[in-house]
DNA sequence: ATAACTGTATTATATTATTAATACGGTTAT
DNA sequence: ATAACCGTATTAATAATATAATACAGTTAT
C-alpha cells in the first residue's frame, strides 16, 4: 500500500499535481513498486483533508499516463514496468536539477559556490 | 531600466509570482540595482502579452515588501539597500537549493550522484 | 499649457482549482 | 445474499487567477 505519511502540502501548487508528484517520486525512489495498492479516493481524501474529487483528478491523470490501473468497484494498483520507472526517474531527476541550476545561474551564483551550498544544505537535513 | 528580455513564462505558476521572482532574482544577481527604473505597468503588460492588472498585482506586492517605490503619475523605481539585497539573496539561494535537495532525497538519490548530476547539467547549458 | 505618459481604481467576465452533496453500479469479504 | 467497500459520474457553489474595458488624477517633457 502506497504511504502518504510523509506527504506535506507545502508549495502553493495544485493539490492534484502534488499527489501525482508524490507518487512519481515514490516510483523513482523504488519505494513504490509494481502492482502496489493505491489508497482509495475516499480514504486518501480523508487522510489529506481534501475533497475526493481532487484525488480522483490526480488518479485519473496517473491512469492516463499508464502509471495506475483502476477497475470500477475494485481497488486501484500501480502498473509500472522497468521502462516506465526509468522514464519517470530520468524525467524527475533531470527536470528538478535543471530548474535548480537555471535558478542559480540566473542569480549569478558560480558553479563551485552552488555545489558547495548544495552539499551544505544536504548535510543540514537529518535524513538522506 | 529593468530588463525582461530573458523573461520566459515557463512553469505554470501565476504570472504575477513569476514577475516577482524575476525581479528578486535580478536583485540577488546584482543585475538590478538601487533606484533602477521599473517598466511601466502598461509597457510591461504589452511586452509580456498579459493584462496590466496582472503587472499591477506583482508591483503592488513588491511595494508592500519594500522592494519598489511608486508615486501616482510618476515612474516606479527599485528601493533596495544592501540589507534587503542580502535578505533576498539568502532567501532565494537557500530556498531553491532546499527544494532541490529535498526532491533528490525523496527519490533516494545519493549525495554524490546528485552533485555529479548537478555539475553535469551545469556544463550542458551555454551560459553561467 | 498641453500632450503623453504615469499609477491607481472600478466593474464585469472567463477559467481553473477545489469543495460539496449525492448517486449509481461493480467488487469483495463475511 | 448482503454489507461494506470501491470507482465513477453529475451538478452546484466558491475562491483565485487573469482578462477586458474604462476612468481619473498626478507627473513630466516639450
Amino acid at each position: 500500500m502506497i504511504s502518504f505519511e510523509d506527504f506535506v502540502m507545502g508549495d502553493g501548487s495544485p493539490i492534484y499535481l502534488q499527489i501525482i508528484r508524490h507518487i512519481k517520486q515514490g516510483i523513482a525512489a523504488g519505494t513504490i513498486g509494481h502492482q502496489e495498492e493505491v489508497p482509495s479516493r475516499r480514504a486518501l481524501s480523508a487522510l489529506l483533508g481534501v475533497n475526493p474529487n481532487t484525488i480522483q483528478k490526480a488518479y485519473h491523470m496517473l491512469e492516463e499516463e499508464g502509471i495506475i490501473v483502476s477497475r470500477s468497484g475494485a481497488k486501484s494498483y500501480t502498473d509500472v514496468d522497468e521502462e516506465i520507472v526509468e522514464r519517470i526517474r530520468r524525467e524527475l531527476l533531470a527536470g528538478d536539477t535543471q530548474v535548480w541550476v537555471d535558478a542559480m545561474k540566473r542569480m549569478g551564483v558560480p558553479r563551485e559556490e552552488a555545489l558547495r551550498l548544495a552539499a551544505q544544505v544536504w548535510e543540514k537535513g537529518q535524513d538522506g
